[in-house]
DNA sequence: CCACTAACCATGAAATCCCATTAATTCCCA
DNA sequence: TGGGAATTAATGGGATTTCATGGTTAGTGG
């Protein structure tokens, strides 16, 4: 699998009392080119406590991954309810939200906690995927390099000023 | 088979005195996607204490995918007995509900027995198809990961505060 | 007639759309 | 190349629509 367009970059965006927030024009263009979509999926990140976010198009790949992975391996009970629930998880653990004609989303509720999001959201563009950080969390996590975290900083900072 | 719109989410509904449900408008929008029907199918799952779900459009399809298996195997009698077995629970062991105009169908009472569905409905999607359970007896299922768990609690709280 | 179900209204909450504002970028042409 | 002018982005607020759900009524078939 190697996709042609790639997820890069980042940026600090507001949510608001409605809970809607701006997906970033960079991110939107490279899901757009990847499929016709103007949608996101969101899910819990495994390592990290941040959500991560693609578009349904990398969701389908990933499903026919496994579907395939499953007609291989076949018949052993434990291979079955394994397949039962990494299903589960890649689907009914994530929620697909489209954005509208002015590239907003509205938070879902379960992601939001899940995620830790507050009134600020910090996208970061991961390659085939992307990130939505709560920025205090990742300047608190020691596994995050501090080059990034300079760049959070900036971010913070920037927004600070207005 | 790489389907185009698959079932993601998950969403928590009550089943009224009438036993009416509502099917969550984004499990609906991927039916009508997939085909122009307004009907469920529903089966027992073969695994899990819960129901399975799909449209009739996905119905046709694995009915075909059956077929084809059939015709690889050769006529061995194992193969056509388990054929036979398949085909049956394929369609017998299933009843298809329409839903109206405002996304509810009346649960069947024989497969509301089967799948244990009390007063709250949880739906999950699972890409193909999509299931729906009892809550308490998913929360209580050791075979699903506990982040699924999680998803399921906060969906029972966020009821509950209403 | 009675149980049951399809077909309609009704409602409050939530999600979506639409318009307006501001800031930042890009364009363009003198 | 310097500065507007035009476009794109992000965001706010209000109006509109959708969704889940409850209730009522009218068929319909046993």
């Amino acid at each position: 699998m190697a996709l042609e367009h790639l997820f890069q970059g980042s940026a600090l965006n507001a949510v608001d009392a409605k809970g809607r927030v701006s997906v970033p024009a960079f991110l939107r263009g490279v899901i757009e080119r990847r499929g016709d979509a103007r949608t996101i999926v969101l899910a819990k990140h495994e390592a990290f406590p941040c959500l991560s976010a693609y578009d349904p198009a990398y969701a389908s790949l990933k499903h026919a991954k496994l579907e395939r992975l499953l007609e291989k391996e076949e018949t052993s009970p434990d291979a079955a309810l394994e397949y039962q629930q990494r299903n589960l998880m890649a689907f009914a653990a994530t929620e697909e939200v489209p954005y509208d004609s002015s590239g907003r989303i509205l938070f879902p509720p379960l992601m939001r906690r899940k995620g830790q999001i507050g009134e600020l959201a910090l996208f970061l563009g991961t390659g085939e995927t992307f990130q939505i950080w709560n920025p205090d969390l990742l300047l608190k996590d020691p596994r995050i390099p501090e080059d990034l975290k300079d760049i959070a900083r900036f971010r913070l900072e920037d927004r600070g000023q207005s």
